[in-house]
DNA sequence: TGATGATGTCAACAAATGATGATATTTGGG
DNA sequence: CCCAAATATCATCATTTGTTGACATCATCA
């Protein structure tokens, strides 16, 4: 069981990480292993470091999307009646957490925000990044706290349903959560 | 570099302890190591293995204090006016993570909560046990999601302030911290 | 055909890490 | 004092892990 030897035929860059997106996310940086990475994508483990130099660099490569999702929220932040922002990133944020496209990077940012700087990063910027756009500019100091408490307030509730699984939070259904969470989002909005 | 020597005189069981609780707070379960544990404790590595079996052994020994606290918090869930249960919850949940004594425990729960069993069952306990108490077995299946959900957002503030030192909530007073927060957490007491 | 670069594999290394057994040192009781 | 138990250290192992360099396979194109 020492070498990686291939599973399926087809090991190419795409299939490589896809694997290491699955195993970041399901350990975490430092968790996950080259060698279970490449056996997972069927590939012999020195490609790794033959395309992407090292761990680092192919770990970079799964975190792609963040940015894009830094932008939704963003915008769910900064569109329409401020009466119904709340609801609005309360259903962005938590999407991202349900929808299998972003489920994997949102896990693998929180699990590996810990022992990564560069996970830890883009972490904080998903969390903090809207209250330092432009759009935010004229925002009393205390707004954007209030921001950054509703943020902080999500990213609790993800963690539980989704890295902690705890009862009942990971059993709800999601509109059910949504719901019930918003009132504490939507708060941060309106008084201050 | 290869042998730990000892720094200081004094070795025992209790500075092993300690040193362990430090660095499981710093890097989580996995990411510590016996040889640093033992470094910093002043001792040869082998004495580790050697009073407490294994890792695991050791790790266990530095989450004695988390069942304390399960039950402060249960407490402050089950005591006084309800009106000033979301305040009494908020200052006792989040003090857990301010005060210094404390603080390493919670750290290192929430560090290791995905790497090890043991540290990720702890925490589960200590969001979800408060309403498997007797004391709340009255209670209807939406007050008990509305509690969870409260322990999450406060899960989330205390690990953005902490563990991701996310501005500016880990950059406010206390009292400031708990002020804002607690109206979220208040909610989850009163209606429904 | 033959050169070239991309793609991929193999064997192996160095470092880090958890663990073990033999042995030394200290401590306390008879 | 002497013995035994607790306390502590040393040398060493097996394993895991990231990384590297040499080599193989293969498609493309002049």
């Amino acid at each position: 069981m020492r070498t990686g030897r291939p599973v399926n035929g087809g090991g190419n860059r795409a299939s490589i990480i896809a694997a290491a997106r699955q195993e970041f996310a399901a350990h975490g940086y430092r968790g996950a292993t080259l060698r279970l990475i490449a056996m997972r994508a069927g590939v012999d483990v020195a490609l790794l470091s033959h395309y992407f130099g090292n761990k680092d660099g192919l770990f970079a490569e799964t975190l792609e999307l963040p940015e894009e999702a830094r932008r939704g929220i963003a915008a769910a932040l900064s569109t329409g009646p401020i009466e119904t922002r709340g609801e609005q990133v309360t259903r962005c944020y938590l999407g991202l957490w349900e929808a299998p496209a972003t489920r994997e990077q949102m896990l693998t940012l929180a699990r590996s925000g810990i022992s990564n700087e560069a996970a830890s990063t883009r972490l904080r910027n998903l969390l903090t990044g809207p209250t330092g756009d432009t759009a935010f500019d004229g925002m009393p100091a205390g707004a954007r706290a209030g921001i950054a408490l509703a943020m902080a307030e999500l990213l609790g509730v993800a963690i539980a349903r989704h890295l902690f699984h705890i009862q009942p939070i990971a059993e709800l259904e999601f509109e059910t959560l949504v719901a019930r969470t918003t009132p504490s989002i939507q708060r941060h909005f309106g008084s201050t």
